[in-house]
DNA sequence: AGATTGATCCAT
DNA sequence: TGGATCAATCTG
């Protein structure tokens, strides 16, 4: 099967916008035994230097740095020195966002729900950080002709953000409806 | 509700 | 250099 990452101009956009494009993406994993993948059916959008609930909020330091840089690379941590956080840079260049990947929909029909627990099935750990999605090799995202309508989305207050006070009630978590 | 776990960040 | 914090998850 042909690899076709989604190209960087899909993630150079307001942040918010691509996260609704997200849903319905597949994100592709590339390991010795072959091609998995997930159908993202969460994510959550952090976005610009104000929002509190955005580690860049804290200004520019060697972890969030990535942040601030080119769209269509991903942003991968460790939290709570167990699990890892899968998120994908987006805008322009100097314009810290990115969104975080919550949940997907592995071929078989199981729900993975949950940032860490997907990265620990796709096997995405920090040795993932700045990698490159449009190069279609080992990460990438790509499109596979489903088109969202936007009754199918839900939106929601992100997750684990409560100190983020204000910020935490924005309903940036969006969610494929029914799942 | 509490424990887990370690990288990161910043001030003591 | 020490300690608080944390975009989570599991167990009870």
């Amino acid at each position: 099967m042909k690899r076709r990452p989604l190209a960087r101009s899909f993630y150079e956009k307001p942040t918010l916008t691509v996260a609704r494009n997200l849903l319905g993406k597949y994100l592709v994993r590339e390991r010795a035994g072959g091609l998995f993948s997930g159908r993202i059916v969460e994510v959550e959008a952090y976005v610009g230097p104000e929002d509190r609930a955005s580690h860049a909020s804290r200004g520019k330091t060697k972890r969030t740095e990535i942040m601030f840089g080119q769209a269509g690379l991903t942003y991968v941590y460790l939290i709570y020195g167990m699990y890892h956080c899968f998120n994908i840079v987006t805008e322009r260049e100097g314009y810290p966002a990115a969104i975080l990947v919550r949940a997907v929909e592995l071929e078989s029909g199981e729900l993975v729900d949950g940032p860490g627990k997907l990265c620990r099935q796709l096997d995405i750990s920090r040795a993932h950080n700045r990698h490159d999605l449009t190069l279609g090799k080992q990460l990438w995202v790509e499109d596979r002709g489903e088109r969202l309508a936007p009754r199918m989305i839900v939106r929601a207050p992100r997750i684990g953000v409560e100190y983020a006070k204000e910020w935490a009630k924005k309903p940036w978590r969006l969610r494929i409806k029914g799942l």
